[in-house]
DNA sequence: GGACAATTTGTACAATCGTACAAATTGTCG
DNA sequence: CGACAATTTGTACGATTGTACAAATTGTCC
């Protein structure tokens, strides 16, 4: 295996990060998780910045991919109404997908950026930038053609929403534990993505909206 | 005036954790800042946690309460649908307002919220949960009376959805920015609450929706 | 097996962190 | 003014931080 142990220091780095943020975690910590020396994490990293960069830099890739195979396959639907839920879901199940399945995706990676956005994190802000807004115009156009009438600027906005509830959902589940009194689980991920769904395929196919151009 | 420096110190260390979290920014930052020595600090405030719980706390009251007030105007409104915005509206104009009128909510300070909220901090947590969950609740019911049929989970993932949005907007404004060439301004206060709301009301009141109890 | 590269280990460094505290200063009230 | 409390200042402490590097170990190819 070639040097199973730069991986273990990338997953390490991932979880505990995805869990805290990036100045709240030491490399220590990352070493001793990932079972390594630290002088191990500077030798294949050189800087905890580093370190950062290629964890994105092994995500964004695969999970861009993802997402726009699951694009294509949902602009095949005729149905708008089923088409819209589609692809809103080709946009969002990457983002869940369980951290088994290769590199591509994962809560635990959207939890990374949603903490990193957060913080304002230069690296983080620039790759993002770089990987992920090509992708999302992608995903604004296909959503234009399922919604003739609506302008770019509100299904950009409508988009930018979801993406704020994913990232919170993914940080806060626990939060809707609370609220529900346990009559609902918020770390349910599979009930958390038809809710992301049909919450967004609704606030953009509503008619009679306020904020729907098409109503006016 | 009594303290002035202990006020410009809390002032400081809201603006600086607010950008960049509770990790990224130290004492000695917050101190040059706010142009008070180091010790005066510690002298005002004890520790770094305890200087965060007091920006906390200077702010829910008067931020709930804002809400409150609202959300009881709201209520008097008899057309539903009107209704329903302004509700919605109640929730998100506090988390918006300018940071000058009084220490009730602001923009900064909600800023400060999501930031902590990502990053899993436990004493902002742990306030958080005591002073806002109560306020969410009486949010949640108002909205009940509004759609009738609609349960309360229903009801609770998309105002939970809401705050991610929220959080996201106040955070990444400039994304919006980004995605839409400078066409759309994220950073418009104005347009950003118009949009959550008129979003979130959609998202609740569609009656094709397909999380939506009532169409089943 | 021996030579050379890749990797791991252990340790050290300067810098910065949060906190503590004595001394100096300022404010307050009789 | 004088006494006492409140506040500010300056400095020091031990701990932890990211990074660097020489020595030891492991792997690889001839």
């Amino acid at each position: 295996m070639t040097s199973s142990r730069r991986e273990r220091i990338l997953e390490a780095g991932e979880t505990l990060m995805s869990q805290r943020g990036f100045h709240a975690v030491s490399m220590r910590e990352i070493a001793r998780e990932a079972g390594a020396n630290l002088g191990s994490v500077t030798y294949h990293f050189g800087t905890k910045e580093n370190l950062l960069a290629e964890i994105y830099a092994r995500h964004t890739v695969p999970m861009n991919r993802r997402r726009m195979e699951l694009l294509v396959e949902a602009e095949r639907i005729s149905d708008r109404r089923e088409r819209l839920s589609a692809i809103i879901r080709a946009f969002v199940v990457p983002a869940f997908s369980a951290s088994a399945d290769s590199a591509g995706g994962g809560a635990r990676f959207t939890r990374l950026r949603a903490i990193l956005s957060m913080e304002g994190n230069e690296t983080a802000g620039r790759i993002i930038a770089d990987a992920f807004d090509e992708t999302t115009h992608a995903f604004v156009e296909a959503l234009g053609r399922c919604l003739p009438g609506a302008d770019e600027a509100f299904i950009t906005w409508r988009l930018h929403f979801l993406l704020g509830a994913l990232y919170y959902t993914l940080v806060g589940g626990e939060r809707i534990n609370r609220l529900t009194a346990g009559r609902c689980d918020g770390n349910d991920q599979q009930a958390a993505i038809e809710q992301l769904v049909s919450a967004t395929a609704d606030s953009l196919a509503c008619d009679g909206a306020a904020g729907n151009p098409r109503a006016a």
